[in-house]
DNA sequence: AGTGTTAAATTAACGTCGTTAACTTATTGA
DNA sequence: TCAATAAGTTAACGACGTTAATTTAACACT
């Protein structure tokens, strides 16, 4: 149990493995109800090894949510390619949602929980990058339909546009991870919840009549 | 310093104050920040104290919360009285948009925090009951305006648009108190946010031509 | 071959947390 | 007068995030 000389990739190895670790557990059970101490073990190191490699836990998490954000963003960016400007919003909701919905612990840690901004230049991603910003590929598409003149007239900021639609994915999204096993509400089918914020979304922001094709309830 | 039996109002006093004292803590700091020794010191008692008239932590941030979603809901509650029932639905909106800005710590703990399914039987509120669940209210009045026949004919399910006019709102408001600070988003003004949340949801469900005055954007 | 330097890890410890057990004190009712 | 009880306290347990001090092994150089 006596340390070697690493290489370079080594410690890189055993960097990501604690990530891998981190992730792991928080996803699983929350950022809260983990211990330093635990993911530690589930790699067989002790707690301190780990503050060689990050500064203290809120780095850790957020070397994580880092990686993350950018799963996240390669993920829409397939997505990108589709011809029609408004299924490509459509489809970027829906992954959006996707993701949230089937990692909740990791979206809550992402877009849940207040933290101290960003550190700024700790984190290397996110500043607008198309392919690493799943926000700034909302943004581009958004700007597209607003140039293309499909927007009610009277909306002028095709930013504030993006930031409402994304609100509204989000509210859907959040509210069901913070109080979907609510008893007391009597909630409807996610899915139904989503379809429904998407389409009224669009109704209410692109110039009448509307350039979607309006799904039929069932 | 030793005890006197009690009158049960004093002792309900007591409770009030531990409550009073949990809740000046959480909101100004957030809840994690803050420990059951320090709400006990700030009333002059020791930690011990707060487990005779709370279970634990959890149940104290419970009975918190109890009485705020019942604040919260008598606040709504006024704004019903509003004869024009969009008007209504706008003004819930403003209203539960200030509550939660205005108190985001607090918000976080209603809203953004998942928490074991509302222990059934220990809070003793929110049941669908308008007077204490501010949800409750805005169910009333979108089955009031569905029953009016204002909402797009495909639209069948009251409970389901009355949940996402909610996820659009809570989407604004849960966004600027977990990622309002963030550097890396060119945030609009957070009234301009909730007013074009508003228009476009009302806008995308009602039917068309709309019965809502849109506001002149500036 | 021996020796110092340094990287990589460990053990031990500090202070804080939520919570519980054991104890103290003062009032009450028989 | 004296047990029972209510309302508090202090002390302690185990877990947490984090840091200091220490150990071990590999290298660089003589």
């Amino acid at each position: 149990m006596p340390p070697k000389i690493k290489s370079e990739q080594d410690r890189d190895k055993l960097r990501v493995s604690i990530l891998d670790a981190a992730r792991y557990l928080f996803v699983q059970r929350g950022i809260d109800a983990v211990s330093m101490r635990e993911i530690a073990k589930r790699i067989n190191y002790s707690a301190t090894t780990l503050y060689h490699h990050f500064a203290d836990k809120e780095a850790l998490l957020q070397a994580v949510c880092d990686e993350d954000f950018l799963k996240l963003a390669s993920g829409m960016h397939q997505v990108m390619q589709l011809p029609d400007l408004i299924e490509r919003i459509q489809a970027l909701g829906k992954g959006y949602a996707m993701f949230a919905l089937q990692h909740p612990n990791h979206y809550r840690m992402m877009f849940m929980t207040p933290r101290a901004p960003c550190n700024q230049e700790i984190t290397r991603i996110q500043q607008g990058n198309t392919e690493q910003d799943a926000y700034a590929q909302l943004k581009h598409v958004v700007q597209k339909v607003f140039e293309a003149g499909l927007f009610r007239e009277d909306l002028a900021d095709s930013e504030l546009i993006a930031q409402t639609i994304w609100a509204g994915i989000h509210g859907v999204c959040s509210l069901q991870i913070a109080l979907g096993q609510e008893g007391w509400i009597h909630w409807a089918a996610i899915e139904e919840r989503l379809e429904l914020m998407q389409d009224a979304m669009l109704q209410g922001l692109l110039k009448q009549p509307a350039h979607i094709a309006v799904k039929a309830e069932k």
